[in-house]
RNA sequence: AGACCCGUAGCUCAGUUUUGGUUAGAGCGUCGCAUUGACAUUGCGAAGGUCGAUGGUUCGAGUCCAUUCGGGUCUACCA
């Protein structure tokens, strides 16, 4: 037996590959189902510390739900995440020298399927070290055959049904991507930013209005001003015409409520091409363009927004020649400068606004005119509304529900089409007067419509969330309709960040609605977000992320600063991220193992919104672990020193008090579990293994086996003792899945169990009801060994004195026969010489009141009456002084006329309890006085 | 502008809803003591909190209500 501490190197990626290797996560037949669906990580990706945070949870879920018997599936699989994946191979592109557009389509998705291949397993790999017992016969990609037709299935379903439409509309356009984005995906960030004021000359006259803008360059586009109806300043203008500078044309003044009397001007400019407000002010208002380029208000019917900017948003049509081909910032500059030199330009302002940003580019968006695919949202919605409203989904905690609505009830329409070549391409085909039809195939499109000319097939891909919100029953095989679907859909519950609930699990219920007809999930668990210790948000740029595998593993500074400076967007923080990162982890970071990881995410998953992962805790659930492979080495020891034989045995009180504890925790886990409180769970085990397994229960069967005299006796010790600590095992499995398998076996083995297969199988099968009145007994033993390591703590002079204990008849006979019956160990374990039942108190004694009774050690020559007398009078001051509260309350008539009799009765409990202390110290006291 | 979350021991957090009711808990850290048989990744013991503030409801408030201060998040935004 090698004295090292807990190695967890040694056996995790083993055992995970002996659990995976037996099939035994895969799902069985059973009709009481469990199921999850993991939400799906991008593919390319790599684990941080929020998928390291929720997939421990998931894999709790599902473990502690297979072990009681249901059957499971956790739906594995990875998303191809448009967007982010397309980005990373263009830079890729970039740095051999080249462009999407230089080596085309094909190539382009060849080149991303061959980046796939290189860092795809990464991130799958990696579940597999978190001990995630994911079903990975069902993997899924959601750019597998079958998951592109569940896809192509549901759009064109949609398309049918006139859910989805194309418009011509304003969209957020990300001008660096070159493609449109959903609200969603758009950050707005505060900033102070400038306003300029420009004068608009009257037709005719050679007076002026102005009008204030941050985008002086849109007003190439402009086609209005706008006035409020009803203010009096701008009345007269109104059907009037003003000339747009630098552009030599006329645009119509309009009145609109819209505009703000109170704010700017007074006086809009209206940019319907270039800006949302304006674009539905330019509707109601038929503002369009004739051939010689004047502007007019008209009906609805008449709107057409002129576009002065091309995907690139550099400046084209409309726009006077001078100005083409500049870009948007470059064109915002010659026109302030021009603006000058007319002497139209009034001021220059700091102001604070807002920006729109790109999520993924981080690059200011302008709204652009462009044809895209909407899905009608407010349509789908509505069931999915009903489906929370009416509880057949929860979220917890439940206030998310809220956020859900908020959102729900206010949504737009989504805009699904995406300017990107990875993805799902929309199956969408253009005969020749332009009609689009959908189909799985230009084939499949031509026989359903009927169709002989030549067909152009969209060029556009769909949203990343367009198809992840398919996820719980595309991965199933839908549109088939097959006995998985039927076993396993809805799913029990989604685990996932507040940060995603309406990109995907709004989107997920309303889908799963339309198509299934049920919800995808019965309750949604949304988990806090993971930030570092200080509470900031873990990102690249603030240099504070850790990887999951690294706190596994343990990493060196260098790898760690190596980890965290490359690739950098801000070159310019490199410095910092180094000094911060090197106070913080001057040795680097430790191994710690899963199981360590695992507990310290579970230690933290309280309700709240935010979880500040502290390094520090994870240190001592590593410790935790190393706890629980000594208690298994002291077991294997007693196994083996006593030549340990499998036999039926007889019960004692420690394992009887022990096996009651654990009933009992396990019990409150169950609740806690289906809680979603794996906080309190972890440290309610946590104190049951460590409080009551390790510093009683192994201290008491020492001790008992120590002093046992014959084989029998100490046999069935040891065999208690050996099913408590399987029902340890099986109930921390599904927290700390290594250790316990490996301990589990281990120990099957040296106690020559017939092999029992593995904890994740084979269920809470030693955990059982037992003698509770034994666990109130041995409890208060436990109290009186606490009390007497109190006084020696106390009285420096007796720390490791054998003593003689006398108790006093005030305890009840039971206890008083237990006390006996177990007098050499609890004399082992207090190093004790005797104990006595008496009222009859040595003069010179320490005395201690406990509940009901007390404890006397006789000290002759060893205590200084004066010192004991001093501390007893403390005691007694201090039950003097709860008296006087208790008292107070209940002589107080209104407390005990309208407070509810239990709770009076318990404070007349108490009274009467501090009062017979109170007697017992007085006496103490007296007898100590001279 | 609206919605939401957080504030409890030196630090990181439970406890606050359904149900207001003893002396407000844990881990880490701190202090004192312990040393060869499971474990120093250890054991035993201790100290440490007017629960952000104010007011109210109540016999009774960390918990309910109102106001307020500080920190944070989301949604929507006016030129």
């Amino acid at each position: 037996m090698d004295k090292k501490p807990y190695d967890p190197s040694d056996i995790e990626q083993k055992l995970y590959k002996a659990w995976e290797d037996s099939g035994l996560f895969a799902p069985g037949d059973n009709p009481e189902a469990y199921s999850l669906a993991i939400p799906p990580p991008n593919v390319t990706g790599t684990l941080h510390m929020g998928h390291g945070f929720q997939n421990a949870i998931m894999d709790c879920l599902i473990r502690y739900y297979r072990m009681s018997g249901k059957n499971t599936l956790w739906q594995v699989g990875t998303d191809h995440a448009g967007i982010a994946t397309e980005m990373v191979v263009e830079r890729r592109l970039n740095a051999e020298g080249k462009t999407k557009s230089d080596i085309g389509r094909e190539a382009f998705e060849e080149e991303v399927w061959n980046w796939k291949k290189v860092s795809g397993n990464k991130i799958t790999s990696q579940l597999r070290r978190l001990g995630s017992s994911l079903d990975w016969s069902s993997e899924r990609f959601t750019l597998d055959e079958e998951y592109q037709h569940a896809v192509l299935s549901a759009f064109i379903q949609l398309f049918e049904e006139g859910l989805i439409y194309q418009g011509k509309r304003l969209v957020n356009w990300d001008p660096v991507l070159e493609t449109s984005l959903s609200d969603l995906e758009v950050v707005n960030k505060d900033l102070t930013i400038k306003i300029w004021e420009i004068k608009y000359q009257l037709e005719a006259t050679d007076k002026f209005v102005t009008v204030a803008t941050t985008r002086p360059e849109t007003l190439l586009g402009d086609m209005a001003l706008a006035v409020n109806p009803s203010d009096k300043r701008f009345s007269h203008l109104i059907g009037k015409k003003a000339s747009l500078p630098l552009c030599n044309r006329l645009i119509p003044i309009v009145a609109d409520s819209y505009v703000d009397p109170e704010f700017g001007t007074g006086v809009v400019k209206i940019t319907p091409g270039h800006d949302f407000n304006d674009y539905d002010l330019g509707k109601r208002h038929g503002l369009h363009m004739d051939e010689d380029f004047q502007c007019h208000s008209g009906a609805e019917d008449d709107f057409v927004p002129i576009s002065i900017f091309n995907k690139t948003v550099a400046i084209i049509g409309v726009a006077p020649k001078k100005f083409h081909g500049m870009d948007r910032f470059e064109a915002r500059k010659v026109i302030l400068e021009d603006l000058k030199k007319e002497k139209l330009l009034m001021s220059e302002k700091e102001y604070e606004s807002t920006l729109p940003y790109g999520d993924r580019s981080d690059q200011i968006l302008e709204p652009l005119l462009t044809d895209q695919w909407y899905v009608d949202a407010k349509t789908l919605a509505k069931p999915a509304i009903d489906a929370v409203k009416s509880g057949e989904i929860q979220f917890v905690p439940a206030n998310w529900e809220k956020t859900y609505f908020q959102w729900m009830d206010n949504i737009q329409d989504w805009c699904i089409s995406r300017q990107l070549w990875w993805g799902h391409r929309i199956p969408i085909w253009y005969d020749e007067s332009n009609k689009p039809h959908a189909g799985f195939s230009e084939k499949d499109v031509r026989e359903k419509h009927n169709l002989k000319g030549k067909l152009r097939q969209e060029e556009d891909v769909l949203d990343t969330w367009f198809s992840s919100s398919l996820w719980t029953f595309a991965t199933m095989g839908w549109p088939e309709k097959n006995e998985k679907l039927s076993l396993f859909h809805p799913t029990t519950t989604l685990v996932t960040g507040f940060d995603i609930i309406f990109f995907w699990v709004a989107r997920m219920i309303m889908m799963t609605k339309h198509f299934m007809k049920e919800v995808p999930f019965k309750e949604v668990y949304i988990t806090g977000l993971i930030k570092d210790e200080n509470g900031q948000k873990m990102s690249k740029s603030k240099g504070n992320i850790l990887d999951p595998i690294d706190l596994i593993d343990g990493v060196s500074l260098e790898e760690l600063l190596a980890k965290r400076t490359e690739g950098m967007m801000q070159p310019q923080l490199k410095e910092k991220i180094i000094q911060q990162t090197k106070n913080q982890f001057p040795e680097g970071i430790e191994s710690y193992g899963t199981d360590a990881l695992r507990y310290t995410f579970y230690s933290l998953a309280s309700p709240g919104r935010d979880i500040n992962f502290d390094i520090g805790r994870i240190k001592g659930y590593r410790n935790f672990c190393n706890k629980i492979w000594n208690a298994f080495r002291f077991i294997e020891m007693q196994i083996t020193n006593h030549s340990y034989q499998s036999s039926e045995g007889s019960k004692d009180i420690f394992s009887d008090w022990m096996a009651s504890k654990i009933y009992q925790t396990a019990k409150n886990c169950q609740t806690h579990i289906k809680q979603y409180r794996f906080d309190l769970a972890s440290a309610e085990i946590y104190e049951l293994v460590w409080s009551n397994f390790c510093d009683w229960y192994i201290e008491f069967c020492k001790v008992a086996i120590q002093k046992s005299d014959n084989a029998g006796q100490t046999n069935s010790l040891i065999k208690n003792l050996i099913t408590n600590f399987y029902s340890i095992l099986e109930l921390l499995h599904p927290f700390m899945p290594f250790i316990t398998e490996e301990l589990s076996s281990k120990l099957a083995d040296l106690s020559k169990l017939e092999k029992s297969g593995y904890l994740v199988e084979n269920g809470f099968n030693h955990t059982k009801a037992s003698n509770q009145s034994n666990e109130i007994q041995l409890d208060k033993i436990i109290n009186i060994i606490s009390a007497l390591r109190v006084i020696r703590a106390e009285n420096q002079n007796i720390k490791n004195e054998t003593l003689n204990l006398i108790i006093s008849n005030d305890l009840n006979s039971d206890t008083q026969s237990i006390i006996s019956e177990n007098e050499g160990v609890i004399s082992g374990i207090a190093k004790l010489g005797k104990i006595e039942f008496s009222d009859q108190v040595p003069a010179e004694s320490i005395e201690k009141t406990m509940d009901g009774y007390k404890i006397i050690i006789p000290l002759e020559g060893l205590i200084d009456p004066e010192e004991e007398i001093a501390r007893l009078q403390k005691e007694l001051a201090d039950v003097e002084n709860d008296i006087k509260i208790i008292n107070a309350k209940l002589a107080n008539k209104q407390f005990v006329d309208k407070a509810p009799a239990e709770v009076v009765k318990k404070e007349k409990v108490k009274i009467s309890d501090a009062e017979s202390k109170k007697t017992m110290l007085e006496k103490s006291i007296a007898k100590l006085q001279p």
